[in-house]
DNA sequence: CGTGATTGGATAGTACTGCTCTCCATTATT
DNA sequence: AATAATGGAGAGCAGTACTATCCAATCACG
């Protein structure tokens, strides 16, 4: 298969699929000569991954790159390899402040974790992530409360077991499963809490017909 | 208050105040001379919250305008309210293919919310942003089948539950608190769940100490 | 009352991103 | 030998979130 006819299987022009190739987020094909190369399966899968990661998952090409690189060298270190990948996705940076002046650089999010019972490690994008988002959140006049993080915090924990639960035997498999479960399952997420919400709106308008 | 006092209150420049007076984002002081208008807290307040949109939330300029204008002015309706202000929140657009081929739009969506009990009306933008997160999830060789998806549906249920038992008993607080509280938490819960996810892994390494 | 600073308002410019287009020498196909 | 396609690289383009410049009107101050 040449890169026309790849172009054509991914649904995208060529340009976009060179495009791809420059920026690392597709492997070079075997090449067959020094003006052509053959593309097989792997790489048709790769355009399917990379077009959810930029489209549905939302990332950019530089996040992206990321998670396509810890998926190809994963290094058997899931535990690293999924803090790589985390680091990767949005909202990226957003947390340059409060970093250096000496103080517990995160005391939110610690608080929250401690809470909860589990691990606090600062050099975990995520903590950084949820710091950032319980001070925005403040800032705008929404507060997240300790009894709301308890919840959302109990009811995570028994959705990350079950996907625990499912990881795959094989170490590279297992950190492809899980990153891309990070990325993929995300928007899924998003738009089930959204639809949760209007449905339970729905009943209680039902219930208080007053309101509707 | 005058603009320059704002902008610092809000810590920002006066350019950025002024770029989001013309965009909409920030309603306009009270003139008191034609080349002059005075800011109060509201006005404060609203930056907060516009950085908060554009930054943790991670909207665009176009979005929190939509968001802002249905917090201006809510209707009284909350089920449309908040069903326009969703409809803002990305992953924006993104589906545009098989909505005219004459069959089910989201048949993916629908057969999930169906199997979940919950109401499902195509008009609501989260049930397409759900059809292409799923349809993403599997062309990227990830499908969510039915026992995930009905775990995910139970706890987010139970989440807005929660959720909805803190709406405020006046309309115009109800919508805005449901509004802001889709946009804001939203960070909050996928970084919880990046943790939840860090956490359990980090458990079962040390249940497995061969695999870390 | 006059002089310099500030304001609201508009226009243009900047830096970045995700493509997309064009070009080219080399190679494959006929 | 003629035509077409390829890999590779550079430039171009449209959109976004600011940012900087300019302007006449107005304010603050002596």
């Amino acid at each position: 298969m040449r890169i026309s006819a790849l172009a054509a299987e991914a649904g995208m022009p060529v340009a976009t699929v060179k495009f791809y190739l420059r920026e690392g987020l597709l492997h070079a094909g075997t090449p067959t000569s020094a003006t052509q190369a053959v593309y097989d399966a792997s790489h048709v899968r790769r355009l399917h991954l990379v077009r959810a990661l930029l489209g549905s998952a939302g990332l950019s090409v530089q996040q992206a790159r990321t998670i396509v690189a810890v998926i190809e060298a994963p290094g058997d270190d899931l535990y690293h390899a999924l803090g790589r990948a985390v680091g990767a996705l949005p909202p990226t940076p957003a947390v340059p402040a409060a970093a250096a002046d000496g103080g517990e650089p995160f005391p939110r999010a610690r608080a929250a974790l401690e809470s909860l019972g589990q691990v606090y490690d600062p050099d975990f994008a995520a903590v950084a992530q949820l710091e950032s988002a319980l001070a925005s959140a403040e800032a705008a006049g929404l507060p997240v409360d300790d009894e709301r993080l308890e919840q959302y915090g109990r009811h995570l924990a028994a959705l990350a077991e079950f996907d625990l639960d499912r990881l795959p035997a094989d170490p590279a498999s297992a950190v492809e499963y899980t990153v891309l479960g990070t990325a993929l399952h995300e928007p899924v997420l998003l738009a089930l809490r959204r639809l949760a919400h209007q449905d339970a709106a729905v009943r209680r308008l039902q219930a208080r017909p007053e309101n509707g």
